[in-house]
DNA sequence: TCTCTCATTAACCGTTTGCATAATGAGTTT
DNA sequence: AAACTCATTATGCAAACGGTTAATGAGAGA
């Protein structure tokens, strides 16, 4: 039995391959939306109650499956986040590209620009993903075992870019001189705080902070503030 | 019975009164210290795992007292939560001084000095009590009835001061130019995320953001990127 | 067509939650 | 010293929690 199963594996292997190929599997597609939509409730519910207060009936409800799929799809709650930490954190890596354009480093308005390139670029990804901000900070307000995972496996890369960026840039005389992680901090309170308190924001000014024009304007100031 | 009571009850409080004043009641003052004992481990435990990750539970046994003593106190979790929230902007209030002093609109000089001991005495504020904006932040990531109540009560009125800060400065050429909303939530983000992350600052740079020597470079790389 | 697989749901367990009520006993009053 | 007040604790309850197991039934493979 195990001999014929072996024997029999390659063939039928190529076959599905093909047949997935031209028409996909229906139930493989489905698994998929599914874990996804999971996921995104995760992201969702994460980022405005926490870990400890969100539950996984919750977020299972918030994706309209029942909550035992939770345990099939990613075993448990504490991998459910960490699942949900690491999408956040790939998907910034994909949209945000912190590659100084070569022409940048020849003039001071070539450098300038680089450093408002950099921050408009930051803000909108804030803007168009609040909830990473905000699962993040409610994250790293103590300490723990999922700070500490997600510090070893994210957080010290990006602000390692991050604190190259000001380093730089200090030099090359574009931004005020002062700590580097002082700086960091700073230029990331700046930009994400107006969406991550969004909710804060638009009952005190009564204002829509991710709306186009209001974003822009944020852009402004806050390259006004650090790029000289 | 009545009016026996109403005839006994002056003589009788002047003589309570008088006792209190030379020896003060054990009872009342175990009551007052019991009280806050609670108020500020409500604070610890709320401002590290928001509202619904905190249990009245934990934060009865981090106060050394049976939880029931906390419905005795203040009701119930969400009275306990306002008058923590209470406190914490009463006492900001109390330890932050925004008057501009006569001499300071004179010069230049005057007016710099003045907006640069603002940021100082906010970012000591932010260092001296990161449960403030701890607590705060997870509260304000999303809508609800305890965001709408703490931003009638307090975020509205502290908003309004920044806000007048903000134009002030701006007008006599200490800030840079741009939309007020914004400035406020990056000075304030500059200011308080440093402190309010300190788990993550410590893990990621393995400094101490409330060492001494940290808190004052940081005051100055935020003067010297906001002030003018 | 008829199994078989497996994505999904139902039902259950022990624990924790917020809250309520009753019991207790040290401190105050008379 | 006895009676009383009230700060504190003990106990109980229904709901919600994270997690586990068994049942189900629609789609895949033979």
């Amino acid at each position: 039995m195990k001999i014929t199963k072996m024997k029999k594996a390659p063939a039928a292997k190529i076959k599905k391959i093909k047949e997935e190929i031209v028409k996909p599997n229906v139930r493989a597609l489905q698994k998929e939306a599914t874990r996804a939509t999971i996921l995104n409730s995760a992201l969702q519910v994460f980022s405005e109650h926490g870990y400890e207060g969100s539950s996984t009936r919750d977020i299972a409800a918030h994706a309209g499956v029942h909550h035992a799929l939770i345990k099939y799809y990613f075993e448990n709650k504490d991998s459910l986040w960490r699942a949900a930490v690491s999408f956040l954190f790939e998907r910034q890596a994909s949209e945000m590209d912190f590659a100084p354009p070569a022409a940048s480093t020849k003039t001071r308005e070539g450098r300038r620009e680089y450093a408002r390139t950099i921050l408009r670029q930051y803000v909108l990804y804030c803007a168009r993903h609040p909830e990473h901000a905000r699962l993040m900070v409610q994250e790293s307000v103590r300490d723990n075992d999922r700070l500490q995972w997600a510090a070893d496996s994210f957080i010290v890369q990006t602000s390692r870019s991050a604190e190259k960026f000001v380093r730089l840039m200090q030099r090359e005389g574009v931004m005020p001189q002062g700590s580097a992680p002082a700086m960091v901090y700073m230029m990331v309170g700046a930009a994400q705080m107006f969406y991550t308190l969004a909710p804060e924001v638009r009952r005190v000014w009564h204002i829509d902070p991710f709306d186009k024009n209001v974003i822009e304007s944020h852009i402004d100031a806050l390259q006004a503030v650090f790029i000289r």
